[in-house]
DNA sequence: GATGAATGAGCGTTCATTCAT
DNA sequence: CATGAATGAACGCTCATTCAT
């Protein structure tokens, strides 16, 4: 249908323009050239840019959660299903740096502060799955005793970090690498 | 000297507005009137609007250097020196959070992009503190194994996460609470 | 036919939305979609908006004429007849408050420019019978030597300006209200 | 003062254009050239085109006031005042045309909307000098017992229409024609 | 004939920077 | 030195019109 391949052009051209270069190299007049389209178009699609950002915001997060939870078994012992989420977490943002990236510049805008709150109340079903295992994990005494947002912070911060330093070629993420990165996250977390 | 007490105002007035709400929200007029300058003013001690961000992101890391190393003893065990290094930094932008958050603001921006890319690589002092630890604790088979960005990761990635959902009002980084989240990073690290 | 009926939804359309909140509420997309056709028809009605709005013009006006003239007798006195044509033409805009919104809005625009100067020229039919009344009162000592235009003004001056008021709710317009403010327009017509 | 001397260039560029072609002839650019100003100098001086619009409204409204009332005697008989009110209404209009037109622009676009509401409820001052002549000559018997809107039609009715007519050069409004013009009025008024 | 997706010129507005004072 | 009025390029967005289907 030509209406989806606008879209898609349009969403696509968002994405590149801003995960690489930020916001401020993106403009509607350019996101609208690079995806081969009238600058009305793109009005077309969406209200206005806000919601083109958004927009692309949920298709990516959308995607991310059903790659986490593939092959997630909630009968394994907490560790091998940090283990797992983790990973697969990893994996997906090796695989689609362009998404990481976006993500990155999303929540760091004005675009994303809103979200981003809604975000570190843990309101979203991706942290929804570690945030049972968190739960379970500190009921258990498999966990440290922590703030959620603190154990949130244990993880999440060292695996978007390296993240970052693998997108941005400071480092190879391999699997081998990731895994001991990941191992040392839940050293940090067992108690 | 009635030119450092201009530059100097001109400098507190656009940490104050960035961030506070962002680059977005502070446009060289609200700066200068912020300062009490005239608008003209601030091309006398900046170039230009990039130079006054960066320098005002140099001041910020200009201070926190010393602050980091104060009391700090090298020849202490390091974990340790790990230790006193996080409390330090925790410290600092819980009492500054004008500065964490302005620093935030700054590495995602363009105007930060050059120089993320100088402190994923390592060059700065502050880092070489942690560098130095992190040589020594790998080579003393102390610390994991692990390339320098990981270990970086592992330690500022939860320390910086932890210090935001304070200053968003998550949680409270009491020294307590500081002190065990700085143990669970260690624990991370540590071989 | 249904080509008639196209034709009809999207004058209706037009009418409504400019009568009701002006021109720069009335884009052609939104007229297209309150006349329930596609926005590309209703350029196969109408070359294009320009044309659209004085069509529509011209269709209000063409059923004025009739209503003006219905039971008017052209051998009564200048007086009863000037009453009767002002009657009824008070009458035909409190029925229809569409038509003198849209007229109001029409000459008010740059779309009725051209024709308000045929109007005051005096060159249309519906003025026409109040000229030969004019013409024929001068002629016969019965209405005041002034020139047309004067006699024009201080016809339909008061009358447009209580149908407004009217039409926006400022006074309620009765019969017998119209029956003394024509009277009062007349004498000041009268010798 | 240079600032006045923009200001008062910026306000004339407006009235000129948006009096001889009306709004849709005068876009901030071309307001801003034919000033002479730069684009973004005109919002140094009114916030946005709204204001522009608006305030330029009332510095016409501020001149006319003083114009009207001058030589008006409160105690000459209400014929007389209304004839010295009316007669100065016409000349100054006639004197400043670009003023006249620009009112009828202004008052029939959504700028003027809600002002034309105030107006016809009579809140202005100057029309609270016909006002207080309507409601004392109904008190005193001397004009016709009509709604004060009516009375108003009456009178402002035919004014704006021959002076209308004058501006657009149907006809040519001297002492003498507006004299008797504004006598016709008063005709129809008067019981 | 009828459609409505696509277009792009044109709008109002912002803001980093300049320069006459 | 300091100023702040002036600038104009660039932004997000609208809408009359076209044209492939």
């Amino acid at each position: 249908m030509i209406k989806l391949e606008k879209r898609t052009e349009i969403i696509h051209a968002a994405l590149e323009l801003i995960a690489e270069q930020g916001f401020h190299a993106a403009p509607m007049a350019m996101i609208a050239s690079r995806a081969g389209v009238g600058a009305g178009t793109i009005y077309r699609y969406f209200a206005n840019k806000d919601v083109l950002i958004t927009e692309l915001y949920r298709e990516i997060e959308a995607k991310i959660l059903p790659c986490l939870l593939e092959g997630y078994i909630e009968k394994q012992p907490i560790r091998e299903r940090f283990l797992h989420l983790s990973m697969a977490l990893l994996r997906y943002f090796i695989i689609h740096p362009l998404y990481f990236r976006y993500l990155e510049q999303f929540f760091n805008s004005p675009y994303g502060v809103a979200l981003r709150r809604e975000k570190l109340l843990g309101r979203t079903e991706k942290r929804d799955a570690y945030r049972e295992l968190f739960v379970e994990g500190v009921a258990g005494q498999v966990i440290k005793d922590l703030p959620l947002p603190v154990l949130f912070a244990l993880s999440f911060g060292p695996l978007l970090a390296v993240t970052r330093d693998h997108v941005l070629g400071f480092i190879v993420l391999d699997d081998a690498l990731m895994a001991r990165t990941i191992e040392a996250c839940w050293e940090g977390l067992k108690k």
